[in-house]
DNA sequence: ATATGATATACGTATATTAGAATGTATTGT
DNA sequence: ACAATACATTCTAATATACGTATATCATAT
């Protein structure tokens, strides 16, 4: 049952929660650094992986996740996996994050509450 | 330890910590909503009560976490507290999101990978 | 057909986040 | 001072998410 049910019909809530999932794609720093490295122009995930060097099983579950949420698109080339940036919004969110970070860091880094890590 | 400390160094790493903490404010419909009525205007934290439905104790724990974030501002009248959208910057992350979500909305639902939700 | 390289998926566990409920703190009115 | 109103904080249990590790798939080369 969400929390909102008592107030909102189902279909907006619905709505919420997509949106939610949604900014949770970009609520994790392996995600974020990847596309940041997809920003600057495709990878092939080993490429990825060595730039990162992070396991490839958790790699490709990150990518999956940001490919779910519409962040990336995939093309195949013989046995290699392009990634790259599905939109031109996602480099806008990201600077517009980016900035607002910017005039916050202490505050954010210092939050303790509902967001522990 | 995070998962990228062996390929960047630290305080790239920070940046990008406090980058996904700051989506991660995002990430949850009820702090949505919230935002979505203090775009129209500013509310106290009753009123909010009332049009959600949720626990007083609940809401003052996300606004909390809105507020750590820097996505809202607030001020006391009395015993009021009031609160509001504290950047343009935010009405803009919302409404890139909005257009992305709705281009993709089944696809996101569909995702039942890393967030399982 | 088999082996190899490249990528994807699954599962158990640790940790993070939210909900639920109760309690605490200011501020105003009487 | 006392009660009432408005809001904030805290604790615990339930749920969600990321990690670590192992394994599976898929395309190509031999």
């Amino acid at each position: 049952m969400s929390p909102l049910a008592d107030a909102l019909p189902r279909q907006e809530i619905e709505h919420l929660q997509l949106t939610a999932k949604f900014f949770r794609g970009l609520g994790d720093p392996t995600r974020l650094k990847i596309l940041e490295l997809l920003l600057e122009r495709e990878h092939r995930v080993t490429e990825m992986v060595n730039l990162l060097k992070v396991p490839q099983g958790r790699l490709s579950n990150h990518l999956a996740c940001l490919s779910w949420c519409g962040y990336v698109t995939t093309t195949r080339q013989g046995r290699n996996r392009y990634y790259r940036v599905a939109d031109k919004r996602v480099r806008k969110i990201l600077e517009l994050a980016r900035d607002m970070v910017a005039n916050n860091a202490e505050h954010i880094w210092a939050c303790t509450r509902l967001p522990k890590s």
